[in-house]
DNA sequence: CGGCTCGGTTAACGATGGTTAACCGACGGG
DNA sequence: CCCGTCGGTTAACCATCGTTAACCGAGCCG
């Protein structure tokens, strides 16, 4: 992928996460990187199609970077399954905080084949987190499991809606409170 | 407030939550409430006084209920001030998924007044709620109570992301997951 | 040198959005 | 009975948006 693509995606991210897809127009993206409106359309296929690659890599990063931490034979690695994939989406979301609000909220202004695409790699991201959890509360039905997660998710991608304190004081705070909140 | 304002201000909500206040038409409010388009003007000054008045309304119902739970002198009342602000706030949550989804993610698109409004009102709340936090936690600063309180939050805000399990699940689940957030 | 591709530009188009205007039936009170 | 208000309607306006078209300079390759 070309450098300006990079750009594009990224600062579409920003812009996306701030106003909502609906609330940012092709205009507002060109100006933001230093060109203007049209010249999008050498570098994608349209408005949506910007938000689709968003999403795309977004998802396809979480989840392999949760794969890669729970691969079969991955035992070598310090601590439980858990804890490392808390950390990995601490970081993930406090480094890329556009990428998980955007992730999060504006799937549904995807078209049909694209949102497929997402919500299966979101999907198979909260079930290798399911599977993670199972260990630690075997009391809790899948369903059940499911939900615990999807609640540790929105606690840890709360980070976009403070940030008044320091990137470290908040990743700890941020990874005690979802351990807490899973394995209690 | 007269009933069809408020069968608008429901619906409304509902669609801005499901596609964001800029995915949303006044023709669309219109036809969901079984009149159309330019109607709506004869009971809101246009559609941003529309995102407003829910806004209000959710900042003020969620304000007003955390302070008659911690009001002085509530101390008759069974259990501490945190774990009843936890099921106050799961239980709107639960119950009105819509304000809350809208209440997180629409108040940027407010003019300056109207965002002042309820800024100072989520402001207040969230005061209210570090707090109750303070004397569980002594060791966080003031900062640090607030990051937590709004991480918590987010926890409570995701029963719109998931629905698998029954409602009774739902809150039993969230309230012990906060609790043992904030408290851990 | 000549031409092709790459990545821009501005102009224009059609659709859609929010808002206003003009009109109108129901209805309740003097 | 008449009239004003309330809550609707449809038509029209203008701005904005996403997208396409037409054009153009820079650089590279043969």
């Amino acid at each position: 992928m070309t450098p300006r693509r990079r750009q594009i995606l990224d600062t579409a991210a920003d812009l996306f996460a701030a106003r909502g897809f609906h609330g940012v127009s092709v205009g507002d993206i060109g100006a933001a990187v230093g060109i203007s409106g049209p010249a999008l359309y050498k570098h994608f296929a349209g408005k949506e199609d910007i938000l689709g690659q968003c999403l795309l890599h977004a998802s396809e990063r979480l989840l392999e970077g949760a794969r890669a931490l729970t691969a079969d034979g991955g035992e070598t690695v310090p601590g439980d399954a858990l804890s490392q994939l808390i950390a990995f989406h601490t970081d993930f979301a406090l480094s890329q905080p556009s990428l998980i609000v955007v992730q999060e909220r504006e799937w549904g202004a995807l078209g049909e084949q694209a949102r497929a695409q997402v919500r299966e790699r979101q999907l198979a991201y909260i079930d290798v987190w399911t599977r993670a959890l199972r260990p630690h509360r075997p009391e809790l039905s899948a369903a059940q499991a499911r939900a615990a997660v999807q609640a540790a998710f929105g606690l840890l991608n709360s980070t976009p809606h403070s940030a008044r304190i320091s990137r470290t004081a908040m990743r700890d705070l941020l990874i005690r409170m979802a351990r807490a909140a899973l394995v209690t």
